[in-house]
DNA sequence: GTCTATATCCAGATAGAC
DNA sequence: GTCTATCTGGATATAGAC
């Protein structure tokens, strides 16, 4: 009995992930409001009415997927901050790292595109803009101090540490987005353009 | 009875602007399905049927929007392209003016919305589609143009042209969409910050 | 040109059988 | 858990009076 009440959940969350996960792919190529149920179920490959077996609504589906895309692109940032190295050298690996992972990734340009749309558009679920509000500012605020910290080192070009963190985060998260809409035809600049922006001679 | 006829005219045009302003204002807030006719109608000021005697269809509406939206992007590229100025100083006042424009025109930040919109959702109108392909791809080519004359001149810096002006164009738009969502908290960084991703020492 | 009223459609969400 | 059928609301677009 024990055994089936845990197969039971298994299949449950398995369900689940493939909702999200065809959600994600929904909602980031076309917006919470052209994506319609009915999208997400046949991706799925369920019936329409079934999703509401996992679901109360589609605006629930579509708050939890801007959660997790804003805790996974913090949580990387904050693995970057641990990373014991050099701030001059955590800005090259974190630029290197995500213009390898824009260009390998297809879940993380996803990511990106969702997370830009729900932050350009006013008409998104309350929670969705709240979750925007306290999650949105860390990536900045973590990138700047790695750049203040390589400041005082001699490591990093001279300049505001916030405008500069500015520049860095807006900089890849438009590179993501012009290369979700154009896989094939395109490849990321050589990182080293970028490093530029940043590090010293 | 002529003057009749060139004032209704023009009462017209005045009501086509009134609509395409709103509109504009409209889907770059909320995207083409979150803006409904009602909305752009009662920001108008007029009645809900009304905008069916000015427009076809809201698709219609949206479709000459993103036509503007591209023509005078592109406007004002060739418009750089013809300043005679030596390819170093056409980038540097490139870089000035677009942040400088970020950072004072509501309605140049509104129009990159609809345009960054309008390119990452595969659920936009055929027509608007086509558009898109046809003209989006004209700021690359001279900026890329600009900056190999540039690089043979010796004032600008090695690299690609290419990836020069991918990220040059995907760094600011990135930043006037950063700055739409956030008008009264942020301003743009200084320009010195871009242009050294461009110019030599 | 402008309005009100309405036909029509479509999609979110629910009910209930299996 | 899954499906089919359906209720319901809301939005586009049209019709027709003023």
């Amino acid at each position: 009995m024990a055994r089936n009440q845990q197969q039971n959940e298994k299949m449950r969350e398995d369900r689940i992930k493939q909702i999200q996960a065809e959600a994600l792919h929904q909602f980031a190529n076309k917006g919470l409001f052209a994506t319609k149920i009915r999208d997400i179920a046949e991706g799925v490959g369920m019936a329409q009415g079934l999703i509401y077996h996992y679901y109360k609504s589609k605006e629930d589906i579509y708050v939890e997927l801007i959660k997790n895309a804003l805790d996974k692109m913090n949580a990387a940032v904050l693995m970057l901050k641990e990373t014991p190295l050099p701030p001059h050298e955590k800005i090259s690996m974190a630029i290197k790292q995500m213009l390898y992972t824009i260009e390998t990734s297809e879940d993380f340009t996803q990511t990106c595109r969702l997370i830009a749309q729900a932050t350009n558009s006013t008409a998104i679920p309350e929670d969705a803009k709240k979750l925007i509000e306290e999650k949105r500012d860390l990536p900045y605020q973590e990138l700047a101090k790695i750049i203040a910290a390589g400041q005082k080192e001699g490591t990093i070009t001279a300049g505001d540490p916030k405008e500069l963190a500015l520049v860095f985060w807006t900089s890849l998260n438009g590179l993501a987005i012009y290369k979700a809409t154009r896989r094939e035809h395109t490849s990321m600049p050589d990182p080293g353009i970028l490093i530029n922006i940043f590090l010293k001679e």
